[in-house]
DNA sequence: TTATTATATAATCAGATGCTTATATAATCA
DNA sequence: TGATTATATAAGCATCTGATTATATAATAA
């Protein structure tokens, strides 16, 4: 089944704006649960959870429950269209990184 | 010189409009000017030129003018990571195509 | 010149959006 | 059990956005 364009128009819009966009580029290089993201995108929890929610609405992201924590990767194997997209965004920097690493070792 | 991400947050939330989309879809397949968008998009004269002045801001188009009329033409060969998204989008179907082979031997 | 056609711009407004604050739910720990 | 931690949801609000209507500008035709 072809994606319609609505569809299409419906992803990007969640791809327009700059706190989900970096939260997708970040979720790109690897899975974090909510906390990370807060942490890293100098937010509030609820902000970043409704970001998330929309997220999962639209089938951009999967989470994915250990213990206390949920853990949310992205899914887009099944949307070239976003795939390539995400691609050319900008990797993290090195500071970046080591704040990833950090936590991801806790 | 690297697109930032909010430069692409910003290109990503023009495309996520189902009325845009369908401009740079059409866009993508031939120039054309302001009064075929209006038909082939069912809008209005006012409303399609407000879409292709936030397209031509943000360098998505490019326009030029012949008599009455001015030709606006898609512009993303230095922006990858939108040519590859745009290759996904639908292309029109034979009923439509009709419509705009008719207008533009007009 | 005046009339017509094509396009742009400005003003308005209803509805959408993102963020904050407060509260609820769920898992873990003592 | 109660306390703590992680996350979700709801309400409120200021801002943004897309569409409409009215008007302005520019090119062409009569």
């Amino acid at each position: 089944m072809m994606i319609s364009i609505e569809e299409m128009a419906e992803q990007f819009k969640l791809l327009g704006d700059k706190t989900r966009l970096k939260m997708v580029s970040l979720l790109s290089q690897q899975q974090m649960c909510v906390c990370h993201l807060v942490e890293l995108l100098q937010s509030t929890q609820p902000n970043i959870s409704q970001h998330l929610r929309k997220l999962k609405d639209a089938g951009l992201v999967v989470e994915e429950r250990r213990g206390q924590w949920i853990y949310y990767s992205l899914s887009i194997e099944d949307k070239p269209h976003l795939k390539d997209a995400i691609e050319y965004l900008p990797k993290v920097g090195e500071e970046e990184q080591g704040k990833i690493n950090a936590m991801m070792c806790e």
